[in-house]
DNA sequence: GAGGGGGTACTCGGATAAATAGTGTCCGAGTCAGTGTGG
DNA sequence: CCACACTGACTCGGACACTATTTATCCGAGTACCCCCTC
């Protein structure tokens, strides 16, 4: 998986903390990650509409819904794309016993597991959201710590 | 994922219907895949002890244990690894306002979610064995199936 | 003092290189089967 | 006829190139704010 994703994640949980738009040189420097590469990872959650870009002076990124409305599923598929990690190259149908095309209705018993266990990791991460995320921070830092990021983001220097 | 995979799931799945080893190269042929490639991947399985190898003139590839008993998560980790696709990289404790290290005793909430999802994808691979597999594909293209290919694998040419 | 126009600085967005993991290939080390020879 | 040693060919195993994906970077297009000028 794409290593952007944790980066993706942490920027959603701290724009929850936010009202206004966040710029991406920002975002960067509090995680203290690479400005350019992040933008590439916070585009395509433009691109999925999770987030909304703002340009000029007071631009930058803001969520487009309600942090209980986004699950972590979607930032995944937002950023490494929706495709799943196993695709069937059909072997079956190929060699000196191929299988005729004609029998191959169905998927192979192989990519039904492979599906069936991309389905359940997909089921776990959707149901947990932004909003969940969010709440566990507080739990585990006190509930200053995203008060003290939004405060950060907002207003200081530095 | 490593396409790998999928070819060493069929060279599992073939392996349950003979009795002595094959050759890397006869399974390579019968899947029409580069030989050279495949044999890496059964390196794969035999440093993780699911299929024991053997050299000379009759040697080859056999499973070292029933096929019930080896599981497609098992096959999974010995081709790709058994890391999870996920790493965090702790960027809670970088940046201004890093997080101290001495309040990082648990994995952080994006860590849990994604170890979550991991767990359940992997459970799910576990919960089906090169067993059921193979019970499948004579399900799907009848009995006769597997027992062509094994008679293909231990006697035919060409 | 109020409204409008222009300048400016800041933002995003996509196009462009380096690094890394995955893919594919090759040749050498080791080993078993078969064969020939000697008893 | 049997046992042994040898030959030979076939097997795996790891070391070596090539390609695709990921990672990282840069510069141009666009836009909202702010200042200044005019009325």
């Amino acid at each position: 998986m794409s290593g952007g994703v944790e980066w993706a994640l942490h920027c959603c949980v701290v724009l929850t903390s936010v009202d206004g738009p966040v710029p991406a040189t920002r975002l960067a420097e509090l995680h203290d990650v690479s400005a350019s590469y992040l933008a590439k990872q916070l585009q395509a959650l433009s691109r999925a509409g999770l987030v909304s870009s703002a340009q000029g002076k007071a631009g930058g990124y803001a969520l487009t819904r309600e942090p209980s409305a986004i699950t972590v599923l979607d930032v995944v598929e937002a950023v490494d794309g929706p495709a799943p990690a196993f695709t069937c190259t059909e072997i079956r149908q190929r060699g000196p016993l191929a299988t005729p095309a004609e029998s191959c209705t169905v998927p192979c018993a192989i990519t039904r597991a492979m599906t069936t266990a991309d389905a359940a990791w997909r089921a776990a991460l959707r149901s947990v959201s932004i909003a969940d995320l969010a709440r566990d921070v507080g739990a585990d830092y006190g509930p200053g710590a995203l008060r003290r990021i939004s405060g950060w983001l907002t207003g200081a220097e530095g």
